[in-house]
DNA sequence: GCGGAATCGGAGTGATCACTCCGGATTGGG
DNA sequence: CCCAATCCGGAGTGATCACTCCGATTCCGC
């Protein structure tokens, strides 16, 4: 967040110019509709072009194309940190939980962007971009705790291993975001998972280890 | 177009020269190593440096990048699928599928070009493509058939939900590459999910999975 | 060997991309 | 209203990529 309203933090604080401040809006509004439609790859020139600017404009406000992809990936991360928050009031831990993981799979399946972002949030590639997706991952972590608390979701996981499962069930829905019903059931079969008591119950007959 | 000469010399065609065949080989070698190593954007030109040839050279067996990845994932998927034949005479049903779901998972988590190909096999983007991978998917529905008539697996979900998890947690291992421990750990709630019970048999908390 | 045909090699081609530069338009304090 | 500070626009730059072309080289039947 932190939106540079004025006086762009140094002595002789001057006003950030009215039409610079909308342009960057209209900037990162282009990118995330450009990358979410064509991927990643699309150039800067579409993003430019879909938001009615000149390339000039778009990299003076994102010096590179890799600092304007983490700014919506940043965004978008943000945007579902804050949707987790709200969920944490929910009466039902356990559906808060994994309504908010299959409404982030579901978001990934149509918007290409989303998938790449949360890879990038869920491994850190470095150091500078540790602080992306932080917010996100407190969120979900505090949305697993309550599940698990109620019993919903085995507590032999933790925050690293529902990431590595919402990174891979995002990207599989990426590529088979045609068929919604195949999607459903993969996903109802990670649930049933996390939801399965923790392993050491042999499965060999009779019903499986639900609960204990 | 002409039909395609091929390696036999002995239908009516002509004779391929020992070079050429060779070469062809050099080329499909390299390319499996380099877009392993770094991704399937490398240039067709690392590709020819590591298999000591001129890119001409690989242009001329492979006539585009996109047929000598497609190349490049066909020999890949064959050879998981073959792997998969030789695990349906094993005794135990249920350690053969999931065995050679984790080592294709295994795989993916060092190998990049993998869990491309494996998307590309899932999703068939194209109808020329759509024998690419065939054969994996024969040989996986056949062991998925015996581990659930073994009862090692729920029996309410098909080869579509499979290839689909198969493919997620494949991308999933590519992006945490680093850390077996998590990788392990997700695949086994993934397991878990594969033989739990259908849903529907819960007793207790009825959060139900999703409707998408 | 020998001759002709197929193959090899790598400089060259055209397209595309991220990114820069600077003249001209826009803004806002005095 | 004025004018300097600031921002915009888009042609230009250099790098990289997939792919082509053709003389040099190698292979193989005879």
């Amino acid at each position: 967040m932190t939106a540079p309203r004025r006086a762009s933090a140094t002595d002789g604080g001057r006003p950030v110019r009215a039409d610079a401040l909308r342009n960057r809006a209209r900037v990162l509004e282009a990118a995330e509709a450009v990358f979410a439609e064509h991927g990643t790859t699309a150039s800067t020139e579409q993003v430019a072009r879909r938001a009615g600017l000149g390339v000039g404009t778009v990299f003076r406000h994102f010096p590179t194309k890799e600092a304007l992809l983490e700014a919506v990936f940043v965004a978008r991360l943000d945007r579902l940190a804050t949707e987790a928050d709200g969920l944490m009031s929910a009466d039902d831990p356990g559906a808060a939980f994994f309504g908010f993981f299959a409404r982030v799979v579901g978001h990934a399946a149509t918007k290409n962007a989303l998938s790449a972002a949360l890879a990038e949030a869920g491994v850190d590639v470095r150091e500078s971009t540790a602080e992306t997706g932080r917010e996100l991952k407190r969120a979900l972590g505090a949305l697993l705790g309550r599940a698990q608390e109620a019993g919903a979701v085995r507590p032999d996981v933790g925050l690293p291993e529902i990431l590595t499962l919402l990174v891979g069930a995002s990207q599989a829905a990426e590529h088979v975001g045609g068929d919604a019903g195949v999607r459903a059931r993969a996903l109802a079969v990670v649930f049933d998972g996390l939801r399965a008591a923790p392993a050491g119950s042999e499965p060999g007959s009779g019903s499986p280890g639900v609960r204990g």
